[in-house]
DNA sequence: TCAAAAGTGTTGGGAGTACACCCATGA
DNA sequence: TCATGGGTGTACTCCCAACACTTTTGA
């Protein structure tokens, strides 16, 4: 290997050019929570899992649904900076929870030229939200792990429905890593069913172990709805007072009630902000 | 937004040069197990878990250690398929564990142009390994936790010793996402201390729910050879009877003895390759 | 009155913790 | 013989699942 003694003589002889062609992407799965207006007067609202997702009008992807996303600056931003950007200009919000999730980088992604992109996960409070920008809808999610590890996940913004189907394949008889295998997806630009699968089963993984629900509840909330978020997350029923005990360290309850519901009054709780253990 | 209708309009005016100057790296943590000899004849060999580090010539690093890796080809190969290719070449082994850890990117990560660098988690289990490559070397590893989040790494290779200190900072009260701050990193290159940090961290995670431990492990070894390597990642004394119940499912027991070590001679085990569950 | 959700107590089983104990070996 | 690790049984604790039960409300 040949040895530099100085910068100068370095920089003359590293060739940068070799591996232009390559840009970076970020892409974002906006989680958040929403309400279905129930009939009944009795009944609470039904919650259901929502993300967020853009129409793409420019030519390779017209007329499909996206991630939000952008390309990433190098000269001037990090992968998370360009994050909280496309965020900001998505979402209009600026304190948002979010972590980065996979690097996604199939050579064929993106027609156009060789993208590697990193995609987060956020989390966003849905009534903090004031304004939608124009080509973005919320989804609701409704998501069917089936035994053989094939993954319907259907969306649906009220008037269009989304379906894609994703094979799940063990990369390693010793790891909980899979390959995820798109069987049908006609309406998802790139590989974005990859991400919003993988975003998705992140989230169920780490509900058990964080406290990230709170980022997508109000500041006020009962036990009932914030374990109705569990729910519908996890995709089963929990049995209340086991509930109520495991996320008890996790809140405290306040005076205030929440009332006019056709049935017992609950106390609002929220999140305990000074816990120490 | 403009529309394109066809794809040549498109990319006419699709101009990729604008995001130039970004090339990509892979940098891998090849993480095995060693024995250190004891002098006692009865004491079984003490282990310990190893890195494999690479010694850089070239002019900005000279003289510094760091994780094998090497610049991605935007034109030819996934980041995956770099991340073999290099394993490859440092290890001459193909068939290795692999999984992405994460994409760093801070924008000065790299000296002469901006670099993101997507880093591996490589296992191997150091007895197949025929040859050493030139410049790498193995690093036993021991690693200090302290309490208030300050975790100290040092890495031994019988000839030199390369210590760094690196601080836990959670990014949200509602995670277990940390950031982490170098606070003394004098001998390895780039941000290699963050990745070796994490990848260690995120060895020690799935030890608890994956299998992954048997990727370290030969084809046949003892329980107490095995529950010291989980000992030696958890960083803490296990129970022999516990430690016994909790893997019963995993390994399967062979006709097979390990005698001459002056105690009583133990079956060997295999991992069990047909589980279902 | 009553359906619906809020909220609490009690019991049982399964998993992990701790410890006690015996076995087999080679120098 | 004995230090050392191999290997097994058992009792105890704690967490969580399951269920039973009471409370409170608005139409």
């Amino acid at each position: 290997m040949k040895e530099y003694s100085s910068e100068e003589e370095f920089l003359k002889d590293y060739n940068p050019k070799e591996f232009e062609q390559l840009s970076m992407t970020v892409d974002i799965l906006v989680v958040s929570v929403s309400s279905k207006d129930s009939s009944n007067y009795r009944k609470t609202d039904k919650k259901m899992m929502s993300i967020l997702l853009a129409k793409r009008e420019d030519y390779p992807f017209k007329d499909k649904w996206c991630l939000p996303g952008g390309f990433l600056d190098p000269k001037t931003e990090t992968l998370e900076e360009c994050a909280k950007k496309v965020l900001k200009r998505e979402t209009n919000l600026s304190n948002i929870y979010l972590e980065q999730l996979y690097t996604f980088d199939a050579i064929d992604r993106d027609p156009r030229t060789r993208v590697v992109s990193t995609s987060f996960v956020a989390l966003v409070d849905k009534n903090k939200l004031k304004q939608h920008v124009e080509n973005a809808s919320w989804f609701d999610v409704t998501f069917i792990e089936e035994k053989n590890n094939v993954v319907d996940i259907v969306l649906d913004n009220g008037n269009e429905t989304i379906k894609m189907t994703i094979k799940k394949v063990l990369r390693e008889k010793t790891t909980d890593r899979y390959d995820y295998k798109t069987v049908k997806n006609d309406s998802l630009a790139f590989d974005h069913d990859k991400v919003i699968l993988s975003g998705l089963e992140r989230i169920k993984n780490k509900l058990n172990y964080t406290d990230i629900v709170f980022n997508m509840m109000p500041e006020y909330f009962t036990l009932g709805e914030l374990q109705q978020v569990y729910e519908v997350i996890l995709n089963k029923k929990l049995l209340d007072p086991a509930f109520r005990r495991i996320i008890a360290n996790k809140v405290e309850k306040t005076e205030k009630m929440k009332t006019g519901e056709g049935h017992r009054p609950s106390y609002l709780f929220r999140y305990k902000k000074n816990e120490r253990d």
